[in-house]
DNA sequence: CGTGTGCTTGATTACTCTCAACATCGGTGG
DNA sequence: CCACCGATGTTGAGAGTAATCAAGCACACG
């Protein structure tokens, strides 16, 4: 399907918004939309890495799995974020949707001559790139120095961030866009220690369970005091 | 002192590699070689950010500390590689010198603009920047899906491989370049650990210390199978 | 020598994983 | 409509690994 830039969600804040109008009708030539419905994947570790994706609504999942096929997420990839390996010849994660999504998608080959051709897609890009490291080394930071609590309480704080449309304030309640299983792969854990925690934090009062997957936070100071 | 990148070290494999002869002299007047012992700090977490550099020979590490004054080390710096993050006003990490090491050293203003006039220098950068963030997130997965004695074997394979100069070997013997403290922090776990797996593993003919940092390697099938 | 830093080793504790049983929810088909 | 089923989530008991606490060792340096 045919890019539709002008009403596109992410307009201002995706990688193209750095473009002209001319340089993004022109960029916006070469890419399609597709959707993804939950659970569909978008591509596999170990496929030709063809494909360059902007999110343009939903929720991915960058992911690998061990040997034993236990599987670790490696980063959630919100609206406006970029997924593909612009210089790997064969993708080295799995990229999954978390919830229905729609993309916009390039050819990488294209992609990569776009870049060239406007420096101020590839210095987006650059400053993407250079924040996600950002985020996974805090990731690794947190993976070690924090406990189990800490861990969740951090997750939940980014979700709540996440699931509000403004960018500085958290929702107050939301869902959780997965499963216990995908929460204990993206933390480290198993699904036992996620759902104790659960529990706990519950019983201490610093949130709510309003389904299995709503979240009410009751007490958002000491959960983010938890969350470091 | 001034940048001599006729004979620079890493004048093929750091990002400067991809300017042209012209290019590169250009740049090289903007920057200035610098010197750090062992033990000295390149830049702090906090401090304004307003230097970038290549380096040049010797090992870095990039790293935080928690609240209760834990370090974690998140990354090594090898020679070519780039420190300074060009999208934040104040550094998020400290960056210290693990051996005595030389670095090309530019203001961060000027890079920048390096950077918008040199198309490739960006590309080049995006390309490293892509590459650390490949390598922060396998760390991520070693991180939890593995054990003390994979995530030390994994180490030590890697050091070995920056140990040799070339690089698809790996040295037979080599120094650590770090205290079991840093080894400790750049794995996530206690110095007392690190100690008892290198004990574990020298008794079980994986590797002799030939001094407390010196490591012969004597299995390196299995050190390598342990690795992951 | 004595001191300090880095390293090792041992005993104990704490946390998370593993294994196992059970509960809940949604969907399917009799 | 209800019974069944699979997937998901909860809860409990026990095992295992690494952290913590606590000495002691080794080497370098004044």
């Amino acid at each position: 399907m045919k890019l539709d830039c002008d009403n596109c969600p992410v307009r201002d804040s995706a990688a193209c918004a750095s473009l002209s109008d001319v340089e993004r009708a022109e960029l916006g030539r070469l890419g399609t939309h597709k959707s993804f419905a939950r659970g569909e994947t978008v591509f596999h570790a170990g496929d030709d890495n063809d494909i360059c994706a902007t999110l343009n609504s939903g929720l991915l999942k960058i992911s690998s799995s061990d040997a034993e096929g236990k599987e670790r997420i490696l980063s959630l990839v919100h609206p406006a974020g970029f997924v593909g390996e612009m210089f790997a010849p064969v993708a080295h994660h799995d990229v999954v949707a978390l919830a229905d999504s729609r993309l916009c998608v390039f050819s990488r080959s294209e992609y990569e001559a776009a870049v060239d051709r406007f420096p101020s897609l590839a210095r987006a890009l650059l400053r993407r790139s250079s924040e996600e490291l950002f985020e996974a080394r805090n990731r690794i930071a947190l993976d070690t120095q924090k406990g189990a609590a800490e861990k969740l309480a951090n997750l939940l704080v980014g979700l709540a961030k996440a699931a509000s449309n403004s960018p500085c304030h958290a929702a107050h309640e939301f869902e959780l866009p997965m499963t216990r299983g995908e929460i204990a792969g993206l933390l480290g854990l198993t699904i036992e220690t996620v759902s104790r925690q659960f529990g706990k934090m519950e019983k201490e009062g610093l949130i709510t369970r309003t389904s299995t997957r709503g979240i009410r936070v009751t007490d958002a100071a000491r959960l983010t005091a938890l969350a470091g």
